[in-house]
DNA sequence: ACAAATAGGACATAAAACGGCGTATTATTC
DNA sequence: GAATAATACGCCGTTTTATGTCCTATTTGT
């Protein structure tokens, strides 16, 4: 029997016409009498929430009659995503790698989700993050033996390096050189740069005060400083960018 | 003032706190009364707003006393990202491109996003979407000559190339040979093959009876078919594979 | 013809959303 | 130390949304 429940607030009624677009995207249909056992709610009530939902503009069929029911056309499945910031940063700088890389089979729908992606940032770091396609460099693949020899970085390294990559903060770095010297530094990093699989980070160090180019499965530790940089045009950068081909 | 405001139903007061959210994530600090005005609703309403995104999880940092305010931990920003269908497959077929890759700086924090794009299918596609991995093969780089006589394919096509091949529908092409020959076919897309930047369909051709190897962008049009058809192992292309140097 | 399903109108009602007011608290400024 | 500017939150009254119940119309398959 129906009790009175009691009024669902604004979130709650959210997550239920949520819900019930993920059980219409299924392929078995649903009656509104499951959908309303489901949700311990009135058919009526499932009924206003389908009405809602159409007037949004999604395209809920609907079979009358005996063995009919509710369903949503199969190719407009909406998918919603929750991203945390850490996840649209590494988001945001995959798919600039994507569109750098200039394959097209990438491109296909991937404008609409990066405006999106955009979007979902403050103001003052939609700048940064619309000129972050320009700071990424794709080179030729690398060579078998640095292919061989590359490592696995730490999580935690790469997400702290995309995120002062993008706010373009300082990060002091602990980095292993081939040799195996270990050394702390403080750079600036201006550039990423892809020789597929290995990342490369073309950075200003502020030790040494020259450009230098650190490869991110080398890096052991990164910590973000509260440091601004000021971007540096490609010039700085150009030996390095002769040295591993840029496309 | 007799604003007579209609009281805000579900979805608008939903709006509004993903507004208030994203007001919080910029850097400028807003006092709940700037708030109050841009929304058009009183101090204690945004209050309360507040007070339910709180519970929600959100960071969400007051400072009293004058010069004060609200705001949210930068690096808390929640982004929501409302993907369509053609959205979900690209997405998600770019992630698995990714992940073959092999390429760590991809690979920090998608995991999570994954799950989420996952999870917004139907439960028939969820074993189809979740051995779409296994489906994808990195190459080496195509060669000089190859990538600039690539062409640029159709949105129209990619996108339903894409979702054929999620489905593991049969798909009918129009496709041009390299001396300009033109035929129509009906294959089934098997694998996607990366050679960046070129794509290539390795895909059973029914009307040959053999397998195939297609240009992605030498496809001139792609139709889904209604049938579907049964996944082969890799053997069958292991000349193809071999021809293209796949890792 | 009947049963099963959607579509939706009308009405009553409890609970949520909201505004307004008041008080407590905290921090800055003079 | 006092004034000021901000959040935090409790209480109350009003508005109206969300919901349930009952109802009729319409479609459709058996």
């Amino acid at each position: 029997m129906t009790q009175k429940r009691t009024r669902a607030d604004a979130q709650t009624r959210m997550m239920r016409l949520d819900q019930i677009a993920a059980q219409l995207k299924g392929e078995e249909p649903c009656t509104v009498e499951d959908l309303a056992q489901t949700h311990g709610v009135s058919r009526r009530t499932i009924a206003r929430d389908l009405e809602i939902m159409r007037a949004q503009g999604l395209p809920i069929e609907a079979e009358r009659g005996r063995g009919g029911g509710v369903r949503m056309d199969v190719n407009w499945g909406v998918g919603r995503l929750n991203l945390s910031y850490a996840e649209s940063v590494d988001l945001l700088i995959s798919l600039a790698v994507a569109e750098q890389m200039n394959s097209p089979l990438f491109l296909a729908q991937m404008g609409s989700i990066r405006r999106q992606l955009i979007a979902s940032f403050s103001r003052e770091k939609r700048r940064a993050v619309e000129g972050i396609k320009k700071r990424i460099l794709i080179a030729e693949q690398a060579s078998l033996p640095v292919q061989t020899s590359m490592g696995k970085p730490k999580p935690r390294v790469v997400q702290t390096l995309h995120q002062a990559f993008l706010n373009q903060k300082l990060v002091e770095i602990d980095y292993v050189r081939e040799d195996g010297t270990k050394s702390k530094r403080t750079i600036a990093p201006h550039y990423l740069l892809l020789c597929s699989p290995v990342w490369y980070v073309l950075a200003w160090d502020h030790l040494r005060d020259a450009p230098r180019t650190f490869r991110c499965d080398r890096i052991q530790k990164a910590t973000e400083e509260f440091e601004k940089f000021a971007l540096q045009g490609p010039k700085v950068f150009e030996p390095a960018l002769d040295h591993y081909n840029v496309l």
